[in-house]
DNA sequence: CAATATGGTGCACTCGTGTGCATAAGGGAA
DNA sequence: TTCCCTTATGCACACGAGTGCACCATATTG
């Protein structure tokens, strides 16, 4: 017993106390290596009495595989984002892999997808950054997929799973005309990102088709901030628009609590507001908000499907996945609405 | 150009091309190392042309360090938790680590720890979920530090960071007493919960200096629902109290939910909520609410310092950290309570 | 000039593991 | 018996990098 306090246990130091080969050992942690049962029974038993794991570093050098996927997201304010990395988490570790957490402000991101690279992750998961295209070659080459969620990004290299933006944000519009809107007023997210645009794309296109004008674009860049300011130039207008719908959550609470407690009005009998995330916010009974259900479980199923087949080296050509979106109504568009009846495809 | 796709650029080829040992290359990387600047100029330039960066796996076997820290986090649905996972990470990697985050529930922690270990994590860090007394010391036994936020933990081996929670709640109760209340009921977090537990004491010991007796004690396990089950029973009862002070925000928001919502209640005319942890939804004007700031970024500052003297082999040993809580005042107990002049020192 | 310090470089060993290959033992079929 | 197939085991090489040591070139000092 040499063992001295600090020194890591070695699969020799297994091998040597269960009798065995240095080679037995590892067998005995791979599934549906030739090892007999007793051996391996025997081997696992020394490795619990000295508190062995076997170096998963090591072990990465000689397969060419970490098990670690880069995950990199900014934004975690947004409660839509702190579910779905958690839930993303939560998938990965359930297939065997670990998410490498990264959080990034827009530019520094290239710097830090370095360090993630010489950790030689197995994967890349962007949910809300962006990655320059000199990266994105250069990670792609190796062989490995990047992948982002709900974010469509331009370069080749890159999956890009995101919901029906468009459509999504179109029953938005039907269901708000189909309850009598005229002047409907939309506050967009970030300019730059695809899914804003899209959203933007989806409002406008069926405005034209219901025979509306938009009252009022604004951008509120997906913050809480931005959203109650966009609120405050869209109700201090001369005219108020009877339904003010939203890019995301974040913002359309920011404008409910802006029309509520600044401009006095009520919602939805004076103005109707609507989300998109269906975050979980949105049913706390404080803003009961009618949003757009992303369906991130599908999402994040998908994008680990994705990565998992890439693991096996079972690569797959990079594509663009679209799952559909789900209209959830709730009170901040109609008065007395029933949590979760009101549920409408689209 | 030997250079398949999907083969790995190694340090052997930078040294190649740039014309000199795989040593070089490596004292290019290590600061202090010598090298002359010529040489360390002619191997980055070769490395930059070549798409090399270092492979961390391999450099962790020697070094035995791999810059990586396991964060054991649970429930992202309560913003606060989110926010100190966002800080958290932040830290991490300004201090040249980056964190491997683990999503568990409460039993199946042990089972992902050993997952952690083999990634041979440089230190483990706790921010809500609980930890077996073997596992600690398996951990503990390789001389890397384990960091509790927010919870003090038993094992001697962990170093628990928490803010004052005792002191915290006594000035929630000074503030209300002060405002003329004389019936506060308390909603208790998590029973097994150190922090809870230390609330609860905090409130029952300033009432009793108050010379007032609780209007009520009923836990609500922290959650949202929790809350909102625990604001109808207390609401529900024969007297109305004055006040009801949480253990955190999220019971917070849902007992100021059912409050207005369910039983019509003017806050804060007719009953005053507290709540605990100041997360960025206290002060939407939607809730505006009174709440004890807990010092997180100091909180996370000295769990990375503690970290960072593990990382540079100058182990510190486990203790417990107390930051001091703060107070922040806010209209849920206030009338037109300006936001955030009413900060107040306890 | 000789003696010595200083900065720079490469050799070779090491970290802990997976796996191809050779080998051995055992069992069944011809 | 002989031959072949299956299962189990160990040897030895590789994965990619850090670093002690020896060595060399050059500048500095006496």
């Amino acid at each position: 017993m040499k063992g001295k306090s600090g020194s890591q246990v070695r699969s020799l130091d297994v091998a040597r106390l269960a009798g065995v080969s240095r080679s037995a050992v590892s067998r005995a942690y791979t599934p549906g290596a030739y090892i007999s049962d007793e051996t391996r029974a025997r081997v696992l038993h020394a490795a619990e009495t000295l508190g062995y794991s076997p170096n998963a570093m090591a072990r990465s050098l000689i397969t060419r595989r970490t098990g670690i996927v880069g995950v990199v997201s900014t934004d975690l304010d947004n409660p839509f984002y702190a579910a779905l990395l958690q839930k993303l988490g939560t998938a990965l570790q359930k297939a065997g892999l670990a998410p490498l957490v990264l959080f990034g402000d827009e530019n520094s991101t290239d710097h830090h997808i370095t360090q993630m690279m010489s950790y030689r992750v197995d994967a890349l998961v962007m949910t809300n950054a962006t990655l320059s295209s000199r990266m994105a070659v250069r990670f792609a080459a190796q062989d490995k997929p990047i992948i982002a969620i709900n974010r469509l990004m331009a370069q080749d290299e890159i999956t890009s799973i995101t919901c029906d933006n468009r459509s999504g944000m179109q029953s938005v519009v039907d269901h708000l005309a189909d309850l009598g809107c005229r002047r409907i007023a939309f506050v967009a997210g970030h300019p730059d990102s695809s899914s804003s645009r899209d959203r933007e794309d989806g409002f406008l296109r069926q405005m034209a088709a219901r025979g509306l004008s938009p009252a009022g674009i604004v951008t509120g860049h997906y913050t809480h901030d931005g959203g109650a300011a966009a609120a405050r130039q869209i109700l201090g207008g001369d005219t108020l628009p009877d339904a003010i719908a939203c890019a995301n959550d974040m913002m359309a609470f920011a404008v409910m609590d802006v029309a509520r407690k600044e401009f006095g009005l009520r919602i939805p009998r004076q103005v109707k507001v609507t989300g998109f995330d269906n975050s979980g916010l949105a049913d706390w009974s404080s803003h009961a908000l009618t949003s757009v259900d992303q369906n991130v479980d599908e999402m994040i199923a998908l994008a680990v499907e994705h990565i998992g087949a890439a693991v096996r080296l079972e690569p797959r050509a990079p594509h663009h996945i679209e799952v559909p979106a789900r209209l959830v109504i709730r009170a901040s568009s109609v008065d007395q609405a029933q949590g979760g009846e009101g549920d409408v495809p689209c």
